[in-house]
DNA sequence: TAGATTGTTAATCGATTAACAATC
DNA sequence: TAGATTGTTAATCGATTAACAATC
């Protein structure tokens, strides 16, 4: 989670809060959706109820990006993507190497919404080297040992780790070391990296583990008067 | 994110906070490193550091589910995977639909991590009747017409949604309409379900934008002496 | 007993939410 | 002007963390 020095200089108080950032994305969906449909202004009841989230936490969240509705009126369409876009970074390109090109990599690859937000895939990239010259999502894929390479000569500043858990750190490492700060991880391991590398961390089985938790609780509820709550079959009453 | 009822019984004050509940997975991925390398016992510093959180968070995590430590030594390590293993949910047999076996739905249904954690693909569904039949991770694929009569017979609680966006909220429909009650959504819309049903969301590209975000400060407080701030190219100075 | 480490307290921090004054 | 809706305040809630008494 570490964001880097900071020693903004206090151009309007900068500080947006992660909760608020993990929603950008959210809205920018939803205000995408409505351009498309041409919706040249949509309130913040209306644009909360499209990201699926309160419309008092919408006008707060938008409140750290500056003054960009109208009262009474609402918020300009088109200006709000574009201001949001500018906050996420979106307006620029983004070239990502994908590393191991599994199942999981080349769903990866394929995914649309990569693309369509300043996202480029610049290489997939897997040890294996009967997979090299593949194309996968129209895309050759090249050696691991090309990566150092790839990751200069493309600039590229994040990576999307996709290779099973036991192959993961040791491509963060390289991943790292060859200039990558960002790193999208799949692989269900604990990475470690410097200060000043972020990752983020995708994990369907925690996702599922905690769905668990929640539908037993349901069932506790309703079947059974509780499965018996916390005494484990070891004690006696 | 409804929970249901909570009428529970003084039984010895339930509520684990979702936070908690969230990171209990991590530690019984930590843990289950650790008894398959019969490592007997592990303090709570041990434990923090192998899954990436600091040692006072995980102490007040455990304190939720009850007593399991000794003063002076430390967690026994089989105990603790039993107890977090029966706190989540996966001593039962959780049997989930997959729907829409893409290059992601196929990825998920071969991920071992399932199996592994009391998760059992019931069946696998696609819309696409080219599809039918065609073994994936050994299980065939079948026709989503198919669901509402799996569900009720193979008493699926949970489905995990790797369809395009247009069909994930009918599909929600269906399988909510079917008895499920938990759901995994990897397609890129905000689902609208009924209280008392789950969801939770895996984005892959709201992951990126928000490490792009991240990004895009790293790049403003080194290379150029920070790409303008606020003010964008509408204004004049 | 001395050393180690848990479980809990209390302080702090960050996020959410309702309410409403400001203002289009 | 009257109605609508933003932007902000302040209260509340939940999560994190350091510190340490309890206790093995």
């Amino acid at each position: 989670m570490a964001t880097g020095r900071s020693h903004r200089p206090a151009t309007r108080s900068r500080g947006i809060p992660e909760a608020t950032v993990a929603r950008l994305p959210l809205y920018l969906r939803a205000l995408t959706a409505l351009s498309e449909r041409s919706v040249p202004t949509v309130s913040s009841e209306e644009l909360a109820a499209a990201a699926g989230v309160n419309s008092a936490k919408l006008r707060k969240d938008f409140s750290y990006l500056g003054s960009y509705g109208t009262r009474g009126v609402g918020y300009d369409v088109e200006y709000l993507v574009y201001q949001i876009s500018r906050e996420l970074g979106l307006t620029q390109d983004w070239p990502v190497v994908i590393v191991g090109i599994g199942n999981l990599g080349a769903a990866l690859a394929n995914y649309g919404g990569f693309a369509s937000r300043g996202f480029r895939v610049a290489a997939l990239l897997d040890a294996d080297t009967a997979l090299a010259g593949k194309l996968v999502a129209g895309l050759p894929v090249r050696h691991i040992d090309e990566l150092e390479t790839i990751v200069a000569d493309s600039q590229v500043s994040i990576g999307v780790i996709a290779t099973p858990a036991g192959a993961a750190q040791e491509v963060t490492d390289r991943l790292v070391a060859a200039g990558v700060t960002s790193i999208l991880n799949f692989a269900p391991t604990v990475l470690s990296v410097p200060d000043g590398v972020d990752v983020r961390k995708v994990d369907l089985s925690i996702e599922l583990q905690i769905l668990a938790f929640h539908e037993q609780r349901k069932a506790g509820d309703e079947d059974r008067q509780e499965p018996d709550g916390d005494v484990p079959a070891v004690m006696p009453a």
